[in-house]
DNA sequence: GTGGTCTAGACCACT
DNA sequence: GTGGTCTAGACCACG
């Protein structure tokens, strides 16, 4: 299914609750799809089944899945549905970040530079016309 | 000198190195200056000294602070010098929300409007010519 | 016949059980109708036949319908009969959720405008004479 | 601190989240107040620990209370601020028993006569004037 | 077979 | 001492 690293500083359970909802995004687990059973995934990381029934547990409480006795785990979401879910706290980590940035007197030029990279990174033929040349400079 | 918030998710020795760095951060620990001690601060905040100890610590082990057996702690680094040491991790958490967000499709333009927000916020009289009046609909 | 919906919480089998009363009470399976036999049921609606076994077991077990070997089972009550029979349960939880509510400091105006606008709602014409206008502020 | 009882359908650990929510809604349990702790309470209930962390972890998730390493849990919210989230779920479940009762034709006077029946208990006396004398003789 | 609850006991991080 | 994570293994309810 995917794997968990052991290394990686979060718990376990953490770890899986964000790759089931990495698999939601990827559209790999569409709404009603049925779950890797509690028993059966623990198997397979070689993890405790207590471990990934509190995984489950937390994706049900914030209703990403539902879990029903005797018949399985199901995805309660749409990919869409997750995303704008999800939204409102990374918008709010992105302005924090930018926040502290300005703070430490980072230009705003800079910021936008740096978006603006990320947006137009990975494009075929995009060395033409990049108007945005000054910006490799500094960060 | 500076508060600890019981509230605070983050462990209280995170808060103090926290704390300090803001104190340098803000011009009012200059180098050189000396920290007042673990005694003093554990009485003053009614904590375990142990926990101050951890804090300074760490602090003098990421080269933020010195301490001189029987002397006391001092500021290591210069307001500029400690801005310096924290800009790559910042930025790189900021790349990792613009990426995340352009994944949940959030558009370039939204994000860099967020960005002038935020440069431009609290102002005076900026209102007058505003050249992103759309910006304020959607996020 | 009737539907099961996978995404409720309840177990299969209770809301078999449900569905079954809900029928009587609609008039739709009157007293010595003969119900669907468990297999018949179980290849309807694709679930184990144990499940519908355990669901008539209860509803006979409750007096609502009978069985005979080798002819199936069969309603065992009227409507007037299972609606007399669930009166009491029925009342009881109203009963907790009023004191519930009373303790929450709920005022007993808001409680009674409450259980007006349900009697009242879906009439036609009813917007004339309407006693209680000052109900529909707070809840 | 308080009992539970094993013969309860609900889990321990629902049992405790009850429990823990009423000692605040009596106000026995005041804002940062804190709560015995994990094993306290455990040893105290004869119960095992992990039990107890769960219904901490659920009330936490919930932002009853909040947990910290080392420090201990704590209320998060005022008597005042947990009835006013527990509202809405607890009218909805009155107009849902309000129109079950309602399709068994209980007569819309009756159910007033039940609520006022509930909001003038326990007060000394009221056998005077009682406006609703009918009311006893059938529910 | 499924999920859900509980116990016993270990280990870690924080104060 | 505190809370938090994880394991191992048992038992129950549901299908």
């Amino acid at each position: 299914m995917f794997r968990i690293d052991p290394r990686c500083p979060l718990p376990i359970y953490e770890q899986i609750v964000a790759r089931v909802e990495e698999m939601i995004l990827l559209g790999l687990y569409e709404k009603d799809h049925q779950l890797p059973s509690v028993r059966a995934l623990a198997g397979d990381l070689a993890i405790n089944p207590n471990t990934i029934q509190k995984a489950y547990g937390l994706l049900e409480q914030n209703g990403v899945i539902y879990s029903r006795q005797g018949r399985g785990s199901f995805v309660a979401l749409s990919a869409s549905d997750l995303k704008r879910r999800r939204l409102p706290d990374l918008l709010e980590g992105f302005r924090k970040h930018v926040r502290e940035l300005k703070e430490l007197e980072v230009s705003e030029e800079d910021l936008i530079a740096e978006v603006y990279r990320i947006y137009h990174i990975n494009k075929k033929g995009d060395g033409s016309d990049d108007s945005s040349p000054e910006s490799d400079k500094k960060l």
